[in-house]
DNA sequence: TCATTATAGATATAAAAATATCCACACATC
DNA sequence: GATGTGTGGATATTTTTATATCTATAATGA
């Protein structure tokens, strides 16, 4: 029952390293750099050689023969491949904790994510800017989403909501969900759901220790 | 050159999910059920049987025969390979929008980390207490780090600065990092450092919309 | 008592991802 | 001009991870 489009096969892994690589491509880029070889690019990102070359390749990223990768080429395909070369508009629903700080995260502009509305219940937050985004009641959801015809979610809410708030979204037709609760959100086949756990990470750095 | 300790080959997928499949038991446990099977677990998680088996399997979960994992004894198999079962005392440095919202996660407490100081260099924030937890200066930070015996650290500042923080701590014998800087950090090798990237996911979930 | 059934366990297979190896090329150097 | 060298490209291999298949078991229910 797998995905029936070819989807070109670019592994997932690869797909979770692109952004490190633009990270990397920007800054070369605003050194003067217009070539990079990929085991330069090892010694910057602690990656394999290969692995970068591999990576980089399946992206379509334009080469030199003998000379690296085309930095100015790569930072346009990476982008393209992710779409990030558009802002998205995208909203935020939870504006806790966790919520604020995304949306005071300035590097979305550089990740093709443009946070353009929240959403809370509590009466304190409504109404206020916070990073220059304007938090609106969660009751507003709906005609919000279908007037600025928003199609990706940022979800920052409790996990004992987070199922019932998805449906609303998709019911608005939202397409994309990234998910900060720790409940896995049951939607349509067509909707993309992300699914963040922060424990994850946490949990591989206790493994780590435990083994050293 | 890969690590000779056999480390018991536990995948760093297997630890990853680690977290999710505790919360299910801590829920199950709380409404009092004794044994669960793998097909219940799937329902609940959307993951597939076999992978809950073998990842409960590989911490050494208990079972009943015929029907299932055993609640309590699992979670105390999975807490004591995370080394969760004991409160390790841990520290943040950077206490911006992003640490800030890791200070008020109270969830750290059934993950095993307790942090019990925090560190900035703006004015406006050292003497604070955020979420009660004291903020010291920057400079304050080998003798806080010594004194209080800490070993875990949390890192939320910028880029340009957490390679020098990083070269302070491994100074003062820190032996886990938990970085949320996007860059690569230089350490000793036995110094365990886990890299959170929040555009990885960001990328995977452009990536599915894609491909919708 | 006996067949049925749902389970973890064990084993086997498939898929994905990482890594190694070799090659043709164009630049630099002499 | 010749030659050595570092590059991405292509291919092959290994390792890791996910998934499928089969088995023995013990609770259930007729």
């Amino acid at each position: 029952m797998r995905s029936n489009l070819a989807k070109n096969s670019i592994s997932k892994q690869t797909i979770r390293r692109l952004p490190q690589y633009l990270r990397v491509f920007y800054d070369l880029h605003a050194y003067g750099r217009s070539l990079v070889s990929s085991t330069d690019l090892a010694a910057e990102t602690g990656l394999l050689p290969i692995v970068i070359k591999k990576d980089l390749q399946a992206v379509g990223a334009p080469t030199k023969l003998r000379a690296g990768f085309k930095v100015a080429g790569t930072i346009e395909a990476i982008e393209d491949f992710l779409g990030w070369d558009n802002l998205n508009k995208a909203f935020l629903v939870g504006a806790g904790h966790l919520g604020s700080a995304l949306l005071g995260f300035s590097g979305f502009q550089n990740h093709g994510l443009e946070i353009v509305a929240a959403f809370d219940t509590n009466p304190e937050m409504v109404g206020q800017e916070i990073h220059g985004v304007h938090v609106y009641h969660t009751a507003q959801l709906k005609s919000v989403i279908r007037s600025k015809k928003l199609k990706i979610a940022v979800l920052t809410v409790p996990d004992s909501v987070v199922q019932g708030i998805t449906d609303t979204l998709v019911e608005c037709g939202v397409k994309a969900i990234w998910n900060f609760a720790s409940v896995k959100l049951s939607v349509p086949e067509d909707v993309a759901v992300q699914q963040e756990d922060i424990a994850a990470g946490l949990a591989e750095l206790c493994a780590k220790l435990k083994s050293n």
